[in-house]
RNA sequence: GCGCCCGUAGCUCAGCGGAGAGAGCAGGGGACUUCUAAUCCCAAGGUCGCAGGUUCGAAUCCUGCCGGGCGCGCCA
């Protein structure tokens, strides 16, 4: 058609997209084409658009193709063609959504990291249901991915908390610059329980007792309440080790190679500012002690060595003055700080209680915990609420919302969308009916079988995008829109026969239909670990 | 002062170049001899912070303001 007119392929975009329109008036496809190329072909877009729905009608399997406002292509498909999506998912099962979006990237994702010394509380959370949520997207996007939480383990923090604990034991008050809290309190508890002569020994030799057996008990607690939460690391990777492995002198070695590392004031300084970063760093402080960044460093150039393409860092907004810097470390050691290295800045999850914000304070006993948010309000509706959202804006949970009632969170729509299926296909296996193995798809001709359809065809795109972009959230958003279709199409498609009625064709492949929305449904849930329960 | 993020319905948040701007909750009105009404339907609710610009088209991109959050150590 374009060649009659004398016009090259050329002027077409290298990627036409046809998206599912909102609007179900709309069609079930719909182009902007006609509008983004009318200018270069020389007619008016309506015109064009014309030509091209004339073309795209004579396509099998499409119904009818119209042109729509200045020059819309809103396209439909036949219900035979529209239907086969059922028997696709249906054959898929677990593996429908997955793709190879993303194949052959190995990913290192750290996540989480909380510091040793105390729980995982609230702000830890956020990247704990996100970031594996995101781990899973990932792998179902085809990555190579391998979670990794960073045990920070060497610092002076750890000096801090023994001698918190250390006090709690002798029944003082926390130092000043100390851990204060009730955890303390039980660890020290714990650390008397294990070593009944603690109180005898040397107060330097009482520290370290505090600071080894106060970080294993730290460190467990932590890993308790991470797998409770359905949380998995593939690498728990402790800073000491870079300390003790002399990977630090390494990383430093490598980034002198590459000629970034100076020396000024008796310290050693990596010199960011020749990428981005606001002030040079230093790595060697002129008393010797390598610092925190030197750790980073070694750390970042540790996982390049274990032959990640690309590291991803979920932060903090208290942590996003790191993203230069960390990013000026890859370009120090000459990668690419596009591509190599991505960090990930969350917002803060701020809580509202009696209509008062709750601060949120590692140091003050008043926490709230990860275990504390699961108590209250379930692994399910805490993962859910959390994921549901992007990590762009921060989020305010309301405690006695979630704690209250639990109709509340968008959660159980979606969930129960998944238990009544579940509870219908009970029943029609009690009336000895199954979807058998012909499935006519041209059955479905109802409004709400189409939207259905269209909603589980989404679903693989659904999944590409949001490991793409590291935005679980569009995941949930997603099922929320899902169940919603499948309420609908319950409430105005009945499936199971009647009183004396007998199973028809319609019946077979109305089971079709919600077989393959009970799988994505279940294929949803799973991404963003949340159970599909069979019964509620 | 500099940097990052956010400002969309009463509240919590989606949408981030396309067609009267959406969901959940709260509040109003309907639908249960139901395959789970933990659902569905209807009505109501918005100068998409403000002002310019780019575009056939802007909540979406650019610039500048205004408001809010968080950061800017030889701390970890």
């Amino acid at each position: 058609m374009l060649e009659a007119r004398g016009l090259d392929r050329s002027i077409l975009p290298r990627e036409i997209s046809v998206e599912r329109p909102r609007n179900p008036e709309h069609g079930d496809y719909a182009s902007t084409l006609a509008l983004q190329v009318a200018k270069k072909v020389g007619l008016p877009p309506r015109e064009f658009a014309t030509l091209l729905a004339g073309e795209l009608t004579r396509t099998p399997g499409i119904k009818s193709v119209e042109v729509a406002g200045p020059g819309f292509l809103n396209i439909r498909l036949d219900a035979a063609a529209a239907g086969e999506i059922a028997r696709i998912v249906v054959q898929a099962g677990r593996e429908y959504g997955r793709s190879s979006a993303l194949a052959g990237q190995k990913i290192n994702l750290e996540f989480v990291s909380a510091n040793p010394t105390g729980p995982v509380h609230l702000g830890h959370t956020r990247w704990a249901a996100v970031g594996d949520s995101l781990r899973r997207l990932l792998a179902a996007a085809g990555a190579e991915v391998t979670s990794e939480y960073y045990i920070n383990d060497a610092g002076a923090q750890m000096e801090r908390f023994a001698r918190s604990i250390y006090a709690a034991a002798k029944g003082e008050p926390a130092p000043e610059d100390g851990y204060a809290g009730e955890y303390i309190t039980d660890i020290a508890r714990q650390v008397l329980a294990a070593r009944p002569d603690l109180l005898d020994l040397p107060e330097a030799e009482a520290v370290a007792v505090c600071r080894d057996e106060g970080y294993r008990l730290m460190l467990g607690e932590i890993k308790a309440s991470l797998t409770r939460f359905g949380v998995e690391f593939d690498v728990w990777f402790s800073e000491r080790t870079l300390h003790e492995g002399g990977a630090i002198d390494h990383a430093i070695e490598t980034l002198r190679k590459q000629g970034r590392v100076f020396e000024a004031d008796g310290a050693v300084w990596l010199r960011t500012t020749d990428f981005d970063d606001d002030k040079d760093r230093v790595l060697v402080r002129s008393n010797g002690e390598k610092t925190y960044f030197a750790a980073d460093a070694a750390y970042y150039l540790n996982k390049r060595e274990r032959g990640f393409d690309k590291c991803i860092y979920l932060l903090g907004a208290d942590h996003h003055g790191y993203v230069n810097r960390l990013r000026a470390i890859a370009a120090c050691a000459g990668d690419d700080p596009d591509g190599n290295i991505e960090i990930l800045i969350g917002q803060m999850v701020n809580l509202v209680r009696n209509g008062e914000p709750v601060r949120l304070s590692k140091r003050a006993g008043n926490v709230i915990t990860l275990d504390e948010l699961v108590d209250a309000v379930g692994v399910d509706a805490a993962r859910y609420s959390l994921a549901r959202a992007s990590t762009d804006s921060p989020l305010t949970l309301d405690i006695e919302q979630i704690t209250r009632s639990s109709n509340d969170n968008p959660v159980h729509y979606v969930r129960y969308a998944h238990a009544r299926i579940a509870s219908l296909l009970r029943h029609a296996a009690e009336l000895g009916i199954s979807r058998g193995d012909d499935y006519d798809p041209a059955l479905l001709v109802h409004e709400k079988e189409g939207e259905l359809l269209r909603t589980i065809g989404e679903f693989p795109a659904v999944v590409a995008t949001a490991a793409e972009l590291r935005e679980p959230h569009r995941v949930a958003r997603y099922l929320e829109e899902l169940a919603a279709t499948y309420h609908r199409f319950y409430d105005a498609c009945r499936v199971l026969p009647q009183g004396d009625e007998e199973a028809t064709d319609l019946t077979r492949a109305r089971l079709w239909l919600v077989e393959a929305s009970r799988i994505v449904l279940a294929n949803g849930l799973e991404l963003l670990g949340v159970s599909a329960p069979e019964r509620m």
